[in-house]
DNA sequence: GATGAAAGCTTGTCCTA
DNA sequence: TAGGACAAGCTTTCATC
């Protein structure tokens, strides 16, 4: 893929507010005719630039409106170790963002759940019985501030 | 909305992973046929539980490929301080996450980058610049282990 | 990048269980 | 109360300019 051009930068940043528009409406928009849009949106599906199109679902309203982040560190940091973490971490839906961090703990985690409860529960019969883990320590958003799927283009 | 029933949950599951997908599809894969599969959606998206669809784009491929944690300490926690800084970080692009902590931090963000040259200057031109910020610690991911936007169902 | 045409989808109405 | 059938009107999408 070259570089984007302005009216592929235009592009993404509808379709990153609308994943749904029209080809026809997002053709108007961005100042061509359907034909060239849609061959444009195509290449960057193809390329790469564009991922996936997804519906994001109210957490509250499906039953995951806590948001927990997690700081794990594990025994050890071989291979071994950290790929089984990473492994079994995959699996589990509640994880919804992980990362290994350079730094204090090892990794980063956020989790969703319906509610402390639940939390706690996926903690003590999921999380920590994943081999390797040493300790947790579970950090609790008050308030959500921002929170964002776009990307600055 | 009354609740969630078996249909309703496998059409959120498939378009969490395809928010593209054609009705038509959909409901064959949930076995109904278009119409009521299509209201049952139009139900679902005005009662909020779909709140939007978006095209999910590659990071590293439009200049956004360094993402970093940052905790923020405020001077003082009353509502006009706590306000104004939400109110700013609100306003900038590169903070795509940011939630009130509850513990030792006031605030933890997740910032998207180029690289650490970018990073380093939007820490030092837009975050510290922010009424009220007394202090922040940069933590930074080295392996992206899990990152999605589906929600367990 | 635009035009035009064929194929297929969306979506509303009405009917049925 | 919910699903199915059908049809009109659009969109998508591709070949051609």
């Amino acid at each position: 893929m070259e570089k984007l051009d302005k009216i592929d930068l235009r592009i993404l940043r509808i379709l990153q507010t609308d994943g749904r528009i029209q080809n026809i409406e997002l053709a108007e928009k961005v100042g061509l005719s359907p034909s060239p849009c849609l061959r444009r949106v195509k290449i960057l599906e193809e390329a790469g630039v564009i991922e996936r199109y997804v519906a994001l679902l109210n957490a509250a309203k499906v039953g995951a409106g806590l948001t927990v982040f997690v700081r794990i560190w594990l025994k050890a940091q071989d291979a071994d170790t950290v790929d089984h973490f990473t492994k079994e971490i995959r699996q589990l839906p509640q994880v919804v963002e992980c990362h290994l961090m350079a730094g204090d703990c090892d990794f980063l985690l956020r989790v969703v759940a319906t509610d402390l409860d639940a939390y706690r529960d996926f903690q003590v019969h999921s999380l920590t019985r994943i081999k390797g883990v040493q300790s947790v320590k579970t950090e609790i958003p008050m308030q959500k501030i921002k929170s964002t799927s776009e990307l600055p283009l």
